[in-house]
Order: structure tokens, then sequence, then C-alpha cells
DNA sequence: CTGAAAGCGCTAACAG
DNA sequence: CTGTTAGCGCTTTCAG
């Protein structure tokens, strides 16, 4: 910079850097800060980060997030995170490509990221590109290293929904509604809550609907289920786009909601909030997720110098809405 | 690096570089490359980026883009593309805070970054934070400054849909659905490629159904538009959350989709598949539009070598669903 | 065909 | 209290 302020480097830099036990007379001081504003002078980064090491920059990998609806709440979580913290966060997707994502790791490398967080949308156990860097943490995803992972507590948030539902009186009737496959963890931990909050109530799933987790797949096999039995009296539905399709069902069926049947679904989407009657959803944390996974990648999470290797579970709260109501005392109409 | 392989660095610098014209042996060059790879060497791109004064990183800065649902498409055309050539991008959010946003550009800035993207989501005229690097563009926004702008063709978007219930037969009680207001771009430029479309073939909207751009809102509106007057032959909803409102309403009031009354719409999101019957919608093109703005700030897009400050307009397509037949040939139905 | 050396812009000992 | 100076790891001219 210019030493158009009649002063050295040296002094330039301790007052830009505002380091402390450097004592700079507040004349000095203050004729380097003007000179500095009046020529728009900016540090340059890279040959900072060249001295010091550090980038403040922190790379989030994701096999496809930004794409999800929800996602975007995890890299807005980490992106106001960062910020936060004085620091910026590069994104990059691999398509779960993983030639891709091999290069695209070792690009962040090569730039000194401070830290790398690791996401998927899929929540699954991945295999680890090649990474060996400090500060590495698993979003919404395991792997077998022994890495910090954050995630969603979806065993938490099955005996949430089950709870809602247990609360406004329902103890009969009540079906799953969604594929669940042992290797998918949102589906299997779900289903366990529900099951388990269940049971300790007494009471049990009546049945499972099994469909893909879409709108249209849901609506083919709840209508097959209401044309072919007694109508249930309380749906669980995987996801929201489950409860959209299911709630097409209902309405082609002449059933109503809350009224012949209560509807709880997961995730919280926008779409809870869009149907009518509004759907009584249980949150993804995915904002939460993606501030924790900032955090403890840059280390200031208390309860991460504890037990850094170890899952974080993010608590799932439900959302009360209109799509829940006691039980019909009567038997259930055709 | 280390000079492990026996050679200075100059030559590591080369053969890692693929310089062309300077002669490598092919021996010495094998070595290198072998031993760079034993020890995985990884260039510094800090060390680099001061020495050539190129980071191959694109900044893309936005008021909350990411947490839109169609806005991640933005992105990940941007993030897809840049990827391609070999670019990272630094994605920021200013939350729509000019404070917050001044200080991104200046940390963008003293990054180095190649090039900064400045998006929005409300596709309005903005205020430019004091930025001044060679190259910058705007993404679904327009400014007062000289600046490349890449926008969607809302009005030939507008024609689309009108031309779509031109073409099934529709000339009569065609509703426009949402508030229109002269300062929303998107907003008045539907409208007025509907009323050109319209125009041109001899035929008018019979009137506009005003409501907010939400669902709930449009329920309302459509709903009272059909207890007071006589039901329309079509609607054009000036978003797909619109239609999901005008839907509810029309299922409601037992009119069908699209026997009774024909809908389409804007934006071909998710919703417009999960929709019954599947909507038909002109798609906003926010990939390619991420595609084209990192296209455009690298300078490798032949267009702009022509005219620079300019509007890139991007073609907004119909997509033809399921929501769209020839009206009734007797009266409408109550 | 390969090496020596300068310097990108900054920070941080160490002197003064 | 302030200035000199030596690098951080890389690219690139210029000699060998």
């Amino acid at each position: 910079m210019a030493e158009r302020a009649g002063v050295s480097v040296t002094t330039v830099s301790f007052v830009l850097n505002e380091r402390p036990g450097s004592g700079i007379s507040v004349e000095t001081r203050d004729r380097v800060l003007r000179v500095a504003r009046e020529m728009g002078y900016r540090p340059n980064a890279a040959a900072r980060s060249l001295r010091t090491q550090v980038t403040n920059t922190i790379g989030l990998i994701s096999d496809q997030i930004v794409t999800d609806n929800y996602g975007g709440d995890l890299i807005r979580g980490a992106l106001a995170t960062a910020l936060q913290h004085d620091h910026l966060l590069i994104v990059v997707e691999s398509q779960d490509d993983p030639e891709v994502e091999r290069h695209l790791v070792e690009d962040l490398l090569a730039r000194q990221v401070d830290g790398i967080i690791l996401a998927t949308i899929t929540s699954d156990r991945i295999q680890l590109p090649g990474i060996r860097h400090g500060r590495t943490v698993l979003l919404n995803c395991t792997s077998s290293h022994a890495l910090p992972a954050i995630l969603a507590d979806e065993l938490g948030g099955g005996r949430e929904a089950a709870n809602a539902l247990l609360r406004a009186g329902h103890r009969h009737g009540i079906f799953l509604v969604g594929e669940v496959t042992d290797t998918l963890r949102p589906a299997r931990e779900r289903h366990r809550g529900v099951t388990a909050a269940l049971g300790e109530a007494g009471a049990e799933l009546e049945g499972m609907i099994g469909c893909r987790w879409w709108p249209e797949s849901a609506y083919d096999a709840v209508s097959t289920q209401l044309s072919s039995r007694e109508a249930p009296r309380a749906l669980i539905c995987l996801n929201d786009r489950v409860a959209f399709g299911a709630y097409q069902a209902l309405a082609d069926a002449g059933l109503r909601i809350p009224d012949d049947v209560s509807v709880v679904s997961f995730d919280d989407s926008e779409l809870a909030r869009w149907l009518r009657p509004q759907l009584t959803s249980v949150a993804l944390p995915y904002f939460d997720m993606g501030r924790i996974a900032v955090e403890s990648v840059l280390g200031l999470s208390q309860e991460w110098a504890h037990a850094p290797d170890q899952e974080h579970l993010v608590a799932m709260p439900v959302r009360e809405r209109g799509s829940i109501a006691a039980p019909r005392s009567g038997a259930a109409p055709a």
C-alpha cells in the first residue's frame, strides 16, 4: 500500500489489523485510516492468506443439495453462520459423481480452506473421498471414518409425530404412509420413533401404506387403500409430498381432514402451509444443522470439544396446524 | 515443493502447468509427476493467485436467493457452469441488508474474485453497492449502471401463456389471477405479454382477479369470484402458487379442471407436476440464467462481445400438461 | 533443456 | 512508538 501516509507498512498493517499490544499513536492511526479510505485501499486476501495460512473460508461440498427444496436451508444456515464469524463459504456440488467430488475436494484443499463440510441430501452413509483435513464435518450423512456428523433426530421426530396424534386421542386406525427401507435413515428412524411412541401408549400402527415419497405415488396408494378397506382414522405421512398426495386421495374419496381423518407429516416444507387445512408437520431443522456444521468446523462449539467424533442429533420439532382433530367416536365412514 | 525429484522449482512449475513451448524431457516430466503424486503435492492456490492475479473464483452475491424454491436453480446453473470452466463459486447472501451487502462486496473484492454476479430474487431494479469491478453482471435484476443484466423474457412468457389458451380454442371468459403492480417487473411484463397475444388474436381478458401471489390469497379471491359471477372459462395464474390456490377454490366450487375451466400458470415449479391434473406452466429459465451469467462474467459468450451493457432476455418456454382443454361449447356451469 | 533469482502483497520478528 | 527485513509458495524472465 501507499506509504503516502508517510508511515511504514508495518504501521499500516498494525492499524488495519487493530493489533492489540502494539501502541500506535492515535494521530498516526487516524491518518492511516483516512488515507486508506481515500485511496480505497483493500488488503489483498491472497497475500494475507499466503502469509498467515488462514483463509477465513470454508468449503461446503454437497451431492445436490442446492437443488432440493428444503436443502436450501442447510446452505442458508451455514452461510449465515459463516458470515457471522467473518468467513466466506465456497459452495460446490458434485452431482453425485465421485470423480467430480474428488476433483472438488482437491481444489478446495489447494485453496487452503480452513474447513470442509461434506453434505448430502440423501442422509446416507457415504464413501469419503480421500479427504485428510483437520477440520472436516459431515452434514446430514455419516461415514465409517471418525468424523463429527450433524444429523436430524429422525427417531425423536417420529415420536413427535405419533405423540401429536396420541395427544388428540387417537389410538386406532393409524396408518403409516410411504415406503420404509432399512437403508434409508430417515425412513427407518421415523418409523422406529413412531412405533416406539405408539407402543408406549399402548397403541400400535394398524398398517403401512407403501408408496414412493411423491404425491402421485401416494395418491395412488392411498386411493387404493380407501377403496378396499375401512377408512383410516389417522395418517402419518413420511413427508409433506406424500401428505399432499394423501390430501388429494382423501378429497376424491369425499373424506374430510381433520374431521374424518387426521394427517400428520414430516419436513414442514412450504407445502404444509399451502395445503387446506394446513398440515401439522414435524420440521426438518436444516437451518440449524447448517449453523451447527459451521460452528463445529470452526471449532467454536462447547459440546464438540468433549466428543469430537460423534453424531450430533438436532431435534425435529412438530409444527402444529389444522390437520389433526380428535377421532370420531362412531364408526369411520365408508 | 520438494525438489525430492532432483529438479528445480522452475521445472516443477513448468510440468505441473503443462507449459507449452518449454520443452521438458519426457523422463523428467514423468519423474516430477510421480513424485508429486507420491507426496500428495498440491499447489497452493493463494500463492499462485498472488503471483498471477487470477483466482479462478467468481463471487455470487444475492439478496436471499438460496432461500427460494426455484432460486436454487439460479445457483445450480451458475455452479455447474463455473465448474465446467474450472472456476469455483463463492456464494453469499446479504439478507437484503445494504450494510451487509457492502461488506460482502468488499470482502469479495479483497479476495480478488475474477468476477461478481449480483442476483436478486425479486427481479427488481436495485441500488448498486459501490462496486467497481471490471467483470460484474446482474442476474435477475437491473440497475441504472451500464452493466450486463440477465433477465427472464417475461413478456414473451406472457405471450406463451396466452397462446397456449388460444391454441386450445379459448377466446372468452379468460381471467388473470394475481396482483399486477407496475413496479414488479414479472407481473407487469407477464400481463403485457398476455394482453398483447390475446389482442392479436382478437380476444381480450375478461377480467382480473387480484390477490397476493400465494395459495391462500388466491383461494380466497378465486372463491369470491366464483360465488359472485358466472364461472370463468380459463384462468391465467401469475405463478404456480396462485394456481395452487385456484385449484383448491375450483375444487371446492365443484368445477373440474380442465373440463370446466382451463388453467395456465407461470414458473413451472415442482408444484406444477404435483397438482392433479398436472399444471401447464410457463417455465422460469433460472438454470440457464445462472449459466449465462457466469459465461458472461467469464467473457466467453459470443453475443456479449457485441453488446456488453445490455439486457439479455432468456426465453420462458411453456410446459404443456393436462390443465388446458378446449372450452365447453355450452354455457359455463354455475 | 533446466536453474537462479526476483517479486506478487502481506505479516511479524526484531531493531531502533 | 515506528521502521527494516525476511519470508509465505508460486510463476516467469533471463541465463546457462
